[in-house]
DNA sequence: CTTTTTCCCTGGACGC
DNA sequence: TGCGTCCAGGGAAAAA
């Protein structure tokens, strides 16, 4: 059995922001730690800490796979998970973790702890200039939310002669859908990762469309995907890996068909794809 | 402009 | 058992 990183896209993001948004409005910032100096890099960890101390804690929002926490004064903590990141809500006597790279303390004795072994998470401080604009210029749009239409997504990718995968995975077009849903949506919309982007036709288009935002919203319905160990901030696992139809199912019968899955390179990641079925 | 490549990291798998 | 090597991958930045 291989052990697969579980990597935190839209839906483990969305989950914990949930978590954190039931949890921390209202409340103050006692104390900040962070342990690693990369977290924050080129800022340096004591000026960010320094900046936090206390602050009160106002709604927790996300944009693509970024989590953002709301300071008062209208800054906000930005924080993104990358590969490893995890994020720990503890109450009291925050439990025994390793790779620990920050720890905010909270009033009242909880601690929200941000734990990450492969130490490509990233945390910064963004003042209240950083509008809406600049995210934009960044990321794409929001999968979930209304300005996603099929026409938008078959606008977005007219004309590009790269694979449909790696588009997917483009932020700047669409934010948020990483490795794991990206396979399912075109798994689910029966089109092959390999296709080129712009090549599509209007009615694959809509069913990809279609995918994309059905996938996501089993991912958060189930609370994520929980590969190996990834638990949500409470420490709970999620359930989406057992809806997951060709992600990490090599050798394994499709559920439509029940030709073998076959694990492919696309965009420099690891694909799987039903060759029965996707086209 | 689009697209590809490189880099950043760690630890588990694997070969000898 | 103990090394050395390879690999996974999100996003930023550089290169093509």
């Amino acid at each position: 059995m291989e052990t697969i990183p579980p990597v935190p896209e839209l839906p483990e993001v969305e989950t914990i922001r949930r978590q954190l948004d039931e949890a921390l409005p209202g409340r103050t910032l006692e104390h900040a730690t962070i342990v690693d100096e990369r977290l924050t890099r080129p800022v340096p960890p004591a000026t960010v800490a320094s900046e936090l101390r206390g602050r009160r804690l106002g709604r927790v929002r996300r944009r693509g796979k970024f989590l953002r926490l709301g300071l008062d004064g209208g800054d906000e903590l930005v924080l993104h998970l990358r590969m490893t990141g995890r994020v720990h809500l503890e109450p009291g006597n925050s439990a025994e973790r390793t790779h620990v790279r920050a720890v905010l303390s909270i009033a009242a004795g909880d601690t929200v702890v941000i734990s990450d072994q492969r130490r490509f998470a990233t945390l910064r401080l963004a003042g209240p200039a950083e509008t809406d604009a600049e995210w934009n210029a960044r990321l794409g749009v929001e999968p979930l939310e209304p300005g996603f239409t099929a026409a938008r997504l078959q606008a977005l990718l007219d004309g590009r002669m790269t694979s449909i995968k790696a588009a997917l995975l483009d932020q700047r077009l669409v934010a948020g859908i990483g490795n794991i849903y990206a396979d399912e949506a075109l798994f689910a919309a029966g089109v092959d990762p390999r296709r080129p982007a712009g090549g599509l036709t209007d009615r694959e288009n809509r069913g990809l469309h279609r995918a994309i935002r059905d996938r996501l919203r089993a991912g958060i319905r189930t609370n994520g995907a929980s590969i190996d160990s990834f638990h949500d901030s409470l420490g709970n696992p999620g359930t989406m890996q057992h809806e997951l139809r060709v992600h990490l199912r090599e050798g394994q019968a499709c559920p439509r068909c029940r030709t073998p899955i076959t694990k492919l390179r696309v965009a420099q990641r690891g694909t799987y794809v039903c060759e029965g079925c996707q086209r």
